[in-house]
DNA sequence: GCTGGCACTCAGCCCCGTTGAGTGCCAGAC
DNA sequence: GTCTGGCACTCAACGGGGCTGAGTGCCAGC
């Protein structure tokens, strides 16, 4: 159906395209990619891609514009992940050398990612249910409120504020809940974590259950449901490279990063650095961002991916190096966390 | 000079062209706000406020809309801050309640912020160093890696990752300088702590000394620089209501939003909650927002303010309402916090 | 000091012809 | 069959020209 030359001509509508952002034409074609032929062969051929949905015409009288399901096809079998130049390289090493803790590690990702992209980045903040618990501690802030804390083995701090019953019994009990569980859950990951604490009100005598119940509750929400529902956002200011679609691109795009809960869903699963997501146009999951574009990856270690991130842009994207970039610094930002 | 008939006009224009965002002439500013005189008189007095600079022309054969002076001035003399509706004071407190921490409260407040004034709202964490501090704690994670945290009395989390000396000398020296750095520090407030840390490493064995001088570096730098560094934005969105003017307003703000010095710099100093700060236009310390006003104000306890919180948004701008939500907020946060 | 009248200005709009990039189709060459 | 040159056609973009209307400044008269 698609012989070799059709196959060219998409590879060369699409670049061109994203490079002049603007329809190209059978004539411009032959003359930038010496390809042998007339532009009425070049012609026959884009009618023929036309009808099949690769490409399409804003009007008669235009040249033509890839559709979504072009550059899926470009994405999945015209392009090649182009190397990152010495110089990105370079532009890693150097931007992530000297970070401090996981959170300044993700600030400076998601800044790295935006500037050598220039789109906008988005990482997600490592999921601490494939870490390990390094420490638990509970705290009395006041008569009545207590702060519960749980730090993982790379630095990374949760903790929730709860209400306690009124300081009476003494600080017995609430050392000896600390106590058993720090001797409980040190070592151990969430998910194990959750088993332990499941049976652990039990085992204590009965003037301290209430307290126990409520500190439970409490690492129970930190060890399951909140962390990595956090993400960071850099390079928004890019979006006023794409001013003249503001309606298809800046504002939707606007709109989505206010949501956490819409910018999780475009990340999606966590995928392994060198199999990274390319969601384009209609694809994606989340739909007034049928315009634009998510390229995304997880990161994390070989076996383990603990969380993702990625970028997102107009449909008119440059792919190859897209893909090249957030493989890139999803692979050197795993090894730097699991190094530490 | 400016006589109350003129004074009159000048909050007339500058209430149509707010709320109609076109350049108001004089005819229909004696028809919505039946001033008893002719046109033509106010065209007089029009010339006499452009003349002064309080108005101007965009083109010769259009009406006029306020220059910077010209909201200065309205905002100082001749408008009234709006009462909240019922409704906004109950959008308040609904929204509030049920926050979680501190972290949890300056979320819902941008939000809130964003949502009432529909602009895009800044509010700057609560700055640690107005606070009492109520734990200190420090881990090891590794052979050679530490985290330093601190606690405060209102449950706010800071911490810092260290490089420690390696682990030789057993865990006495740790839970040493532990324990010291507790007695020091649980009760004082920031400011009380640089002091009492300056000379804590005299008063060690030399065995530990290595150790807590790293120890002491991370948690001065904790008390002193970084805290209320921070800050949470929402409402960018709403910029797309401003999409016309893309240019000077989208496009600055979203830069400056990417900066947090920039974010900081604009909300300026803390201030009471009374005491709203309103900089229009090219009154920002920050040049490329010459054609957006901040509103802001402090939040904190009556006697001492906490941190910052404002909108952003064009200059042509409901001043009144702003203001008025602005401080109600801060007012609101404020006692909310020191409530607990 | 205010007002009605009048001449003037000019952005915005519509109409219209021109231009040129691009197309589809077809007959003929390879 | 496949490619090519030629040709007629389409239509967005551009620019000029005329009209309209909102708005102004100025002035004489009350």
């Amino acid at each position: 159906m698609l012989d070799d030359r059709k196959l060219a001509i998409l590879r060369a509508i699409v670049t061109d395209y994203v490079s002049s952002q603007e329809p190209v034409g059978s004539k411009a074609l032959v003359e930038r990619h010496n390809l042998d032929v007339s532009p009425a062969t070049v012609r026959n051929d884009m009618a023929v891609l036309e009808e099949e949905g690769y490409i399409t015409q804003p009007h008669t009288s235009a040249g033509r514009i890839p559709t979504d399901k072009g550059y899926r096809l470009f994405v999945d079998r015209l392009s090649n992940v182009k190397p990152l130049t010495g110089a990105e390289k370079r532009a890693i090493t150097q931007f992530m050398a000297g970070a401090l803790d996981v959170d300044d590690v993700v600030r400076r990702t998601v800044q790295l990612l935006a500037q050598i992209t220039r789109q906008v980045a988005i990482v997600q903040y490592p999921v601490l249910s494939s870490m390990v618990i390094r420490h638990v501690e509970v705290l009395r802030l006041g008569a009545d409120r207590g702060l519960v804390m749980c730090v993982s083995a790379t630095g990374a701090v949760e903790q929730r504020l709860v209400a306690l019953p009124p300081d009476q019994g003494g600080h017995e009990d609430l050392a000896l809940v600390r106590g058993r569980l720090s001797e409980l859950l040190v070592g151990a990951t969430p998910r194990e974590a959750v088993d332990r604490l499941t049976t652990f009100t039990d085992q204590l005598p009965p003037s301290a259950s209430a307290l126990a119940a409520t500190i439970v509750a409490a690492l129970l929400d930190i060890v399951t449901d909140d962390p990595g529902a956090r993400v960071a956002v850099a390079g928004v200011p890019n979006l006023t490279r794409f001013g003249d679609q503001f309606e298809t691109t800046v504002k939707p795009v606007l709109e989505a990063l206010e949501e956490q809960v819409v910018l999780l869903r475009l990340l999606g699963e966590a995928t392994s650095p060198a199999d990274v997501t390319v969601r384009i146009g209609h694809e994606n999951p989340y739909e007034p961002l049928h315009a634009t574009s998510v390229v995304a990856s997880g990161y994390g270690t070989d076996e383990r991916a603990w969380a993702t991130l990625g970028i997102v842009g107009p449909t008119r994207m440059d792919y190859p190096s897209a893909i090249a970039s957030v493989r890139a610094v999803a692979r050197y930002v795993g090894r730097f966390l699991a190094e530490g």
